[in-house]
DNA sequence: TATGAATGAGCTTTCATTCAT
DNA sequence: AATGAATGAAAGCTCATTCAT
């Protein structure tokens, strides 16, 4: 067991080691030696316990999922059964940031793994099958929400791929130019967004929406 | 003219040789003589033209925006004065994608760019720009919505953050997990959420969103 | 002629335009295009006028080496007959620095020149025969002022090698640490240097110098 | 102590290599890889020993300058308190040339250093501060010499400005032109010199040097 | 387990020179 | 005479990876 212990250890060390320069400084500038600097070990040893430097952002990607998913666990455990609750539970978790270091950073990989993510397929895969989990596990929850209000799940793809794009870019956004958006608002915009979002679920697919937006008004 | 003509021409090559192979290799994959041969190209041609590397990522960065803006004003010359058309003509115009190859190469070199945006500050400050820009011709636009919808504009800032995000969210998405969203759904999913989003306006800020929410409706 | 003098001066404005970026940069950050830039022409003239590279280099050292002996003749034009005043005439010449930009251009050149010289056959002739052409010049110039001095011409070898030597010496040193020397002394040092080794001259050779040297003063 | 000579000894081999090559082929014709090959090396390995390639430059003035100075170290343990001994103990090992290739490489090396200190500052800062340290030797040793002659030291910082500059020169002279000095030659005659220089240092600063030098024997 | 020396491939960039115009 | 676009050969440097210790 110490045994076992002291290889995650160290892999953990590695991995965290490769998030912290990846955020400041990219992949292209995160060459093995700075990692192993960062996690306090040698360039050699990081082939020791992983194959090659790809292994390690791969497992980063694990990584940040899991520490998102925790969170949205202990969110999801203190909330209600209020389907709007167990919603915000899961955008809360995911968009948390400027919360801690690591969340900031995260942010920051995130773009970075994006565009390894682009042609390497190796990356490709595993974040892909990142941004799978969270539709699997956003789906129901909006279907409860849209069930609660009342609606239709027609359009619901959609919708989860929405919000899916939503996450994507307010962290792009937070890495990337912060000032844009008032700091910390990000999930409370994400949650005004997904409001309407489910709203607008019932008028979508049948009308010409710019039209039909205009004149939803005039029917008040 | 030709003379002028031959240099510009020559760098649009260059710029679109980048584009090219950036969006299929990522910027550390794509070498001078990669995106040389791309263009049909000398490696040592393209540093008479440019004076290095990053140079043409700049170019690359402003070109692609310019041909977001192209799109969007012939799709304002089209639209008529109503409001809700002409911000539709700009999320359209700038979420257009699978129409053109072009089109999907921008998207995949968005996150590319915006990966070294992260840590090169000349990358930094032009990607801020055009995301500024963007925001700047985005502000008006809502306005207009929001007074032809009698909504306030109180909250105008977080809402245009939040449509930013949404784009730069669906082209991430787009470029690297397309089959999350129905092909060309896209642009009209944009509109469902923005039309979400100036629904929401009214009751932005005054309320605890998550408890409020599911009974909004209700209340009406 | 008209043509002839065309030819001549754009050949100077070439030599010129290297001489002030040697100076600068080295000979290595002297390309042919900066140096093009300086003498306000375009590079492909340069190869017009020049076969290469270092034919300029080489037209450079015949140009430094004929203005020093300019100023020479002129100071000897002005001096009297009197054997160390023609001398003087000579080391002052070389040594003129702080005059002129061109005269500071110059010495910092030479350095550069001798550097090529080390390893470039065609440099290092050129440059050798400029150091012989000012051992011929010199060798009458001293005979002169040993008769003068009534001294024997014996060891007039040694003393014409040390002086060129000493020229050398002072221009590195003018060039790269001015203030070793105070400013503009050069000249008046090297005359001080140039006595004492005539002075020395009657007893060189034939006494082991330290000994002999102590036992100089001893005798007084 | 072998871990640390690993390192040493690898550097000086470094070192060394490039000592070769920059007296044979000058600072722009010695690549990395000429000077890896000299060194029995591969190119990526000087790297891993030096930051860069004027790294090297600047540990090759160190050690010649030091090896000068052991040099002079063993000849002052060897001589005599006798002033004039122990200044030629200085001059001789500074001089001392066509004994070594060794020593004939760091002559022309040092034209070479010249030439890059023109442009880089690096260098020039290292180049001069020998040149100091030099300069800082010798004037106590010429004091000595002064004050046994019964000589005032008033025109001291000339007399070490001169001295230092002869020995520039003759390193100048002897790697470029060894003909025009005897072989040999270069120690006995800057003996001379300075000899010459010393009994000058009485009619300094008060003399019109050319009128007088011709005369002052004769007043004697 | 751990080190860090060593390699080699690949990158960006510079530049003398040529040449069509 | 003059231009400046174009080429191609080199250079310095970085870095993932391997391996002897």
């Amino acid at each position: 067991m110490a045994e076992r212990s002291k290889k995650a250890i160290r892999r953990e060390q590695i991995v965290r080691g490769l998030m912290r320069v990846l955020a400041k400084r990219g992949y292209a500038g995160a060459p093995i030696s700075a990692v192993a600097r960062e996690a306090g070990l040698t360039p050699g040893l990081l082939h020791y316990y992983f194959k090659g430097k790809q292994q390690i952002l791969l497992e980063l990607i694990e990584a940040i999922q899991a520490t998102a998913l925790e969170r949205f666990e202990e969110r999801l455990a203190r909330a209600s059964n209020d389907p709007w609750k167990r919603l915000f539970a899961f955008t809360d978790a995911l968009l948390e940031a400027g919360g801690s270091q690591d969340a900031d950073d995260a942010a920051a990989c995130w773009v970075a793994i994006a565009a390894e993510a682009v042609h390497e397929p190796a990356v490709r895969r595993r974040y892909r099958s990142s941004l799978e989990e969270l539709a699997t596990l956003l789906r129901p929850l909006l279907t409860d929400v849209l069930a609660a209000e009342g609606r239709s799940s027609e359009d619901l793809t959609s919708a989860v791929a929405a919000i899916t794009a939503l996450i994507q870019g307010v962290h792009h956004v937070d890495a990337m130019a912060p000032e844009l958006a008032p700091a910390g608002s990000s999930a409370r915009v994400a949650r005004h967004m997904i409001v309407g979002i489910v709203q607008a679920q019932s008028q979508v697919g049948s009308h010409d929406l710019p039209n039909d937006a205009g004149r939803r008004r005039e029917h008040r």
